[in-house]
Formats: C-alpha cells, sequence, structure tokens
DNA sequence: AGGAACCAACCGACTGCTCGGTCGGGCAAT
DNA sequence: ATTGCCCGACCGAGCAGTCGGTTGGTTCCT
C-alpha cells in the first residue's frame, strides 16, 4: 500500500484530471470566510483566491464571477441548514417546527463565523441590486411559509389557541433570531444567542399554548 | 430667472464666507442617504459630494476623512433619535420603556432611509476594524442599560414580576426591533414592523406585567 | 502498445476603472 | 493679510474581469 489514502476511494465519478472538486470546495470555504469577516463588496476575489492557494484566474475558472462564487456559497450553505432543519424527510410542524428554531440557534452558536455571513449578507442584500436579493427574499419567504404551516398545524391538532395573531408571532419569531445572531456577532459575551431564543419560544407556549404545553 | 433655482435660497445665516454650515448639513444628508443606499463601503465620497454640489476636495475640507464623515453622521441621526425618546428630559422606565420603543418603531416606519441606514451599519460595524465599530457597541451597551433600568424600576414599582427573566428580555427585544427592521427594510409589505413590536410588548405585559397592564 | 486529439485545470500579464486622499492654489469676506 | 471655503489636477493602490497561454490526465484510433 504505497498509495497515498484518498486514491483508494471508490471511483465514483470517473473525475479529475488534477483535483477540481477539491480546490472548488477549498475556494467555497475560504469565500464564506472572507465574506463573513470583510462583507461580500469588501471582499476580493484576489484575497480568496491567494488562501486557497490559486491564482485569481483558477478561481475564476471555477466561477465565473465574484457574484457567482457568492451564489455558491449561499447555496452551500443553504442546502446543509436545510439538511439539518429537515434531514429526516419530516418538516416539523406545530411547536416542534418553534423548537427547532431553537436548536438552529444553538448549533449556530458552534458556528460563528456562519452567523457572521449571514448577518452581513442579509444587510447587504437589502439593495434590490445585489446580486443576493434574490436569494435573501426567497430565503424570508420560505421562513415564513414554513413557520405559517406550522402554526396552521398547531391550531388544527389543538396544541396554539386560535387568538395567536399568526402574521406578527411569524415575523417576530424571525426577527429574533436575527436580531440575536445580530447582537452576538458584535458581543458573544454580553448575550445569550441560544437562551434568548428559547426563552422567548417557552413564553410564546406560555402565551398561545395549549395544555402540557403552556406550563 | 436663469440661475437654478437653488441660488436663490435667502442667505439666511450671513455668517461664513460663502456658507459652511449650509454645506456641511447638505453633505450629512447626502451622506445619509448614500450610506443607506449602498452601504459604508460600497459608498464613495465622490459621488455624495456630487450629489450635494460641491467637489470631493471640498467635502474633505469639512470633513477629514470617509470615516470622520461617517461619524458625523451617525452623531447627528443618534442625537435625534435620543431627543425623540428622552427629549423633554424624563428618562421612561418600567412599561413606559417599552411603550417608548414601540413609538420609536412607529416613527421609524416613516423614515425607511434612517432605518436602512442602520441596518447597513449595525452588518458592517461588527468588523473591530470597522470605523463605527465601538459607536454600534456603545449604542446597544447604552440601550441594554437603560432596559435594565427600566425592568429594575418596573420591579421596584411593582408592575413587573420578579421572575421576569431579565437578561433575556432586554436582547430579544432589540433582537425584535432590529430584525423587524431588517425585515420591514427587505419588504416592506410584507412585514407590520410597529404591529410586530406592539404585540411583543403586549406579549411581554401579558405573562410578566402585574395589575391593570397585563389585560 | 503507442500516439494524436482533446479538454479540464490552472497560471501570469494585463486592461480599464474606481477609490480615498494630497497638493497647490484661487476667491471672497473680514 | 489673513482666514474660511472650495476647486482642479493628480497619485498610488486596489478592483473585477480578459486573454493567451501551458500542463497533464483521459480517450479514442490505429
Amino acid at each position: 500500500m504505497s498509495f497515498p489514502a484518498h486514491y483508494e476511494r471508490p471511483p465514483e465519478h470517473p473525475r479529475g484530471r488534477r483535483d477540481g472538486e477539491g480546490t472548488r470546495e477549498r475556494l467555497l470555504e475560504v469565500a464564506a470566510a472572507h465574506i463573513s469577516a470583510a462583507g461580500f463588496h469588501k471582499m476580493s476575489i484576489a484575497s480568496v483566491a491567494k488562501d486557497a492557494g490559486v491564482s485569481q484566474s483558477g478561481l475564476l475558472h471555477h466561477f465565473r464571477s465574484k457574484a457567482a462564487l457568492l451564489s455558491a456559497v449561499l447555496e452551500q450553505r443553504e442546502s446543509e441548514d436545510n439538511l439539518f432543519l429537515f434531514g429526516d424527510g419530516e418538516v416539523p410542524l406545530g411547536w416542534d417546527a418553534f423548537d427547532a428554531l431553537v436548536s438552529l440557534s444553538a448549533r449556530n452558536s458552534t458556528r460563528p463565523e456562519m452567523v457572521q455571513l449571514f448577518v452581513r449578507i442579509a444587510a447587504e442584500a437589502t439593495d434590490p441590486a445585489h446580486p443576493a436579493h434574490d436569494w435573501l427574499a426567497r430565503h424570508y419567504s420560505g421562513l415564513r411559509a414554513w413557520l405559517s404551516d406550522a402554526i396552521d398545524r398547531g391550531i388544527a391538532e389543538g396544541t396554539m389557541k386560535e387568538e395567536l395573531p399568526k402574521a406578527a408571532t411569524i415575523s417576530t419569531a424571525i426577527a429574533v433570531l436575527d436580531g440575536l445572531q445580530q447582537q452576538w456577532v458584535l458581543d458573544s459575551e454580553a448575550v445569550a444567542m441560544t437562551g434568548g431564543v428559547r426563552a422567548y419560544v417557552r413564553g410564546l407556549k406560555m402565551l398561545w399554548g395549549i395544555g402540557p404545553e403552556s406550563s
């Protein structure tokens, strides 16, 4: 066995002249780090390429433009999050959805760079001309739709009160997530992110829960 | 009348050789608009100067650097907000403080550019090297201190329950403000900003209020 | 088996542009 | 004559993206 370990992997795709897949992934990783540290506008593709050990042209071989690089980063991160939230194929509804928000927050507290990335993009992409604007809009409308279904289910199955102010609760729950992330990124000592989300959800259950949930 | 309209403005203050004070204020106004539209990093002082009707060098006469311009903008906006919140010399405490947050939100919903400005700066200035980083940190710690006093007072005067989770409530209340602003800036149709804040505060009162407040 | 053709994966040099900031003035009111 | 206000010309740095390569594994033809 004189071959390096990765040669032993099953061939899968008859892939790769040199190591296209590998550098592509490294580029995505480094790009995410740079965006989260500097923002998309301030980040330069040259520095990303340098840190990933390729030339700028090498980067542009894999991603046709700076915007394309951003899209790829966002797409990857989102699919990771969706896998975490809905990975088992079963979308959590009712109070389970709000509990899932708490776990999401807990998970995020172990990946500060990811939170940074989102905080930055969320603010930058407010501009309709920003390359991630559409992505962000879809992100929020997707979240809202999910929580809307979750509340409908909760009411239907009798675990949530009908008087629950739906629209306001949905927006506010998302705001709590995002706003706590923002403060946490600025000063992770001063703010207990997950604790805040958990306390908020507990409050929701006390106000609008029915049965054992509302304890 | 062959002169453009702005030449006809009355001299008002006879001060300054030409009109130092006036252009300075125009610059601040235009700068705020540009920052809120593009973010601080992407904004260029040349374009600000142009829109304000002076040369770039003219701008740099009034503000020694781009960062100095930002500081001046933030300082002005914050003093306006403080005037609105605490203008009468009496700092609102107890539930009055949370009601003040609702009014602040209502006021903000009439000044979208101002909200944009804050959303952008709050995300950018996360970076410790950002010129507004210290300002932002002070902004948050000031808010937290105020709300902390407010809750202490509420408990002391018997309008808030002692079990109220203080730290979490403070951070979460601020998060609701900021997070709803973020969503509102992205899509002011889809989100009822002030309504969300009001509903949140109402929930707080139901959970932790004592007496007629908790209806 | 051997070689030609092909193509993904890079690289270095370069272009056109924008940026924040400097410098040496001019002009008008005091 | 000084001082506050403002300008045009300019500079060096950094930017995203283009262009014309080279390299080396893969594939197909003989």
